[in-house]
DNA sequence: AACTGGATCGTCT
DNA sequence: GACGATCCAGTTG
């Protein structure tokens, strides 16, 4: 079933691991969600911590909808957000649909290569800030719920505020992570 | 396997 | 004017 945006109402800390095992498409193009962060106002390294800006204003908007930004002058980044000023941060899919595409967006044919990691599935699903703000539950987005999965919880990768905070959550064992879990904090 | 530096630019100090 | 929710190629061990 396709994801509803009130499933993204609530604290994010309840959404991001019910993220883990669904299903993103973008124009029929993803795969298996399997590595997902979850970021807050509360949160230092969040981009909500100093309150809205013209760039993170999406995250203060309804729930439900895509926060992409534009990192390191290079890369985008795909968000879900929930409640105000809260979102999920997408790190990597198991690639299932449009494998063609994917391969031909991101120069290489590796399947553990095209989405592990936010920049390489941007790239390898075509986003940019163009889907800055756009609904989840409507095209070009397709979320689709899947089944439970084994969580493994741990810190989030690449940020120097809020290492103590163990808001990383992946797909127990999956081969199509951006990073393998280095501290684990716990099991789900 | 682990670490290095370079690319490149919008955002906020 | 510095830096970042990143990626890649290169080097070293």
């Amino acid at each position: 079933m396709i994801l509803p945006r009130a499933f993204f109402d609530r604290p994010v800390l309840d959404v991001a691991p019910a993220l883990i095992g669904a299903t993103l498409l973008v124009d029929g193009v993803g795969g298996e969600i399997v590595e997902v962060e979850a970021y807050d106002e509360t949160d230092p390294a969040s981009h909500s911590f100093r309150g809205m800006t013209p760039r993170n204003q999406a995250m203060f908007g309804p729930a439900g909808h895509a926060y992409l930004y534009k990192i390191y002058g290079i890369h985008f980044c795909l968000n879900f957000v929930c409640l105000p000023g809260s979102a999920v941060l997408i790190r990597a899919l198991r690639p299932i649909a449009g494998l063609e595409r994917m391969q031909a967006r991101r120069g290489t044919v590796a399947e553990k290569q095209l989405c592990s990691g936010p920049g390489k599935l941007a790239q390898a699903l075509g986003l940019d800030l163009r889907q800055n703000g756009l609904p989840l539950d409507a095209a070009p987005f397709e979320v689709r719920m899947g089944a439970a999965q084994e969580i493994v919880t741990g810190p989030r990768i690449g940020i120097t505020k809020g290492l103590e905070t163990p808001w990383r959550f992946v797909a127990k064992g999956s081969g199509f992570l951006s990073k393998r879990m280095e501290n684990p904090s716990g099991a789900m």
